[in-house]
DNA sequence: TCTTCTGATGAAAGCGCTTTCAGTAAACGT
DNA sequence: ACGTTTACTGAAAGCGCTTTCATCAGAAGA
């Protein structure tokens, strides 16, 4: 039964009476203005007006298939990097007509899995995803729906991507440092765990590393969960070493930001006794101080192309296969040439 | 016509088909196992697994009046107080089934209305919203819809709320700073039009002031944009002043903090020079040098306490009118005693 | 033994909309 | 002037599910 306290809702066939038309010329005053004589629609329109009708989702969904919803999974809304590309992507969605349903997984793949089955079952037109890597599962639901899916961050090649190159960006941190004569350099990841995005940061510092003639030993690099206590506790463990690094990458600037906080907590001098590179360049990095060098990553970019590549895809649009946006070192104070 | 690519899906019937029963039991399977025979319930709930079978939400909403979807409306997604909320709902309501349908209004009351009327229309079960100012249109449709609304952070006395007291926050900041003997206190406020929390906590500062014997002019108190920047800004036009005031409250910690940084810039030792308090005690806060004393909302708990709310409300169990939650003074380095 | 429950299931009527298919009237072409 | 478009509108068949209402065993009570 119809659910709650509320007058009855006003409908389609209510405004169809009152403008004295059939309930079909409602629907199309609504979706296919053009196909009625202006005199009519001024009429429906009026109708609808005053009687202060609003359409029926669910029945319009069901009834064309189409939800005018697209759903996002992030590992979290709680992060500076995701609430900003989340709400680029629902104000880009909002001119079109979409709305966002959100979920979250908070790292864990299953819960992905569960998130995909809910949102499939509430019949979004489209789903943004954060990153290539998830559960077997997952993907069979995705490719069985057959519906518009869009990655983030990473790409897997097969899914639509909105992505960075995000070895790159490790590349670039690494490289900055090395250019100013770092040679131990420590980094604290996010956990590596069902997060390629910071697989592959790791992996291009390391690479940057390797061909300078460097290594990046497992023991200068700590895993941490993604928050700013777990880049200064990461940025503890690597200062209290024997063979203390000179420089740090924060595979995140969160972590970045916890460095410097742990470095002045202990009164070492960012950067003349340490420096620090980020990946993300959120907005508090230009003005923590020092100013904090990294990797610009354009979050909200992949927030507003995600919601045009879905809406491209639902229009059956060509699209892209993989849009790669590009990432660039920002240089500020927290880094300098090692002494 | 069912859109898209995807292959036709199984649906209630085919699974009732499968299972040898009518479509009824299959849906009872779904909502109400308990009043199947149990080996009725087995094979059936085989066969909807053997198939794949997902319920097609636009259907059961239609039908049942009932969308297991609720939705938020807040200023921004992109901002760290609203997203740990959203995030702290989603995760509450998600383990109700219900799943997070969100908008922005980026401070636009007509956004607003447009995004009531976005949500209205998806059939929502219940509504979020932040404060308790908004456009009479808003309120009309909200009212007339009969719907379970939450308001956060700011109550009408109204709808059902989860609030804090906003002036008390402000009063909290200001009666620390008066305590420490500072007299000359400049504040720093998000724009007050369509910012209730803003302005209350303003009026909370400017009351314990007045209380103290001490003024809040106007020319001790600037609007800016809700970011880092804007805090900076802030703190520098009220630095820049002939009657600089030694001590300053951010309306957000944002703001706290983008004092900080611009103390820091001009050299301006913090709290040697200035003391700066802040309001919602952000994760960032205790980790900026120096820490930040600040006002302690509990965020994540409003969005907890809204989902729950918004459950008890669709499930017709009586709910508080306004729950107002306890804010607390956290006092670290940031303040000190005027020399 | 016969009625009255109780528990489990099915038949069927929608929920409010979209969309195909027809149909009508006006405009057009020759 | 007459067939042919063209522009607009309506009738009606669903979309996939939920939910009343009815049915029918079998259990329980008299």
């Amino acid at each position: 039964m119809r659910g709650g306290v509320s007058v009855a809702r006003v409908k389609l066939s209510d405004v169809a009476r009152d403008a004295g038309v059939s309930a079909a010329t409602v629907s199309r005053a609504i979706a296919q203005p053009e196909l009625l004589s202006p005199d009519t629609l001024a009429r429906v329109r009026a109708s609808a007006q005053r009687l202060g009708y609003l359409p029926d989702g669910a029945a319009r969904a069901l009834a064309s298939g189409r939800s005018l919803t697209i759903g996002a999974i992030v590992p979290t809304l709680d992060s500076a990097i995701f609430a900003r590309a989340l709400q680029a992507m629902q104000a880009t969605l909002a001119q079109s007509g979409y709305l966002l349903l959100v979920a979250s997984h908070e790292g864990s793949p299953a819960a992905e899995t569960q998130a995909v089955r809910a949102l499939l079952g509430r019949g979004v037109d489209g789903l943004m995803l954060v990153g290539a890597e998830r559960a077997p599962d997952t993907t069979a639901l995705l490719k069985t729906s057959g519906l518009p899916v869009v990655l983030t961050w990473c790409g897997d090649g097969h899914f639509t991507a909105i992505t960075i190159d995000n070895a790159l960006a490790g590349r670039l941190a690494a490289e900055h440092l090395i250019r100013l004569g770092h040679r131990r350099i420590g980094m604290i990841a996010g956990h590596l765990q069902f997060n390629d995005r910071q697989r592959a940061r790791l992996a291009g510092a390391r690479a940057a590393l390797a061909e300078a003639g460097l290594a990046l030993p497992d023991t200068l690099v700590v895993e941490q969960a993604l928050t700013l206590a777990g880049g200064r506790a990461g940025c503890a463990m690597l200062l209290d070493r024997d063979d203390r690094p000179t420089a740090l990458i924060g595979g995140i600037d969160v972590f970045a930001i916890g460095c410097l906080e742990e470095a002045h907590a202990r009164g070492m001098a960012v950067p003349d006794h340490l420096s620090v590179v980020g990946i993300d360049n959120l907005d508090m990095s230009a003005h923590v101080s020092p100013g904090l060098t990294t990797v610009h990553v354009p979050t909200g970019r992949i927030g507003n192309l995600a919601a045009q590549t879905l809406i491209a895809m639902i229009a059956h649009q060509p699209v892209d296969r993989e849009r790669v946006l590009p990432v660039e070192l920002v240089v500020r104070r927290s880094s300098q040439r090692l002494a």
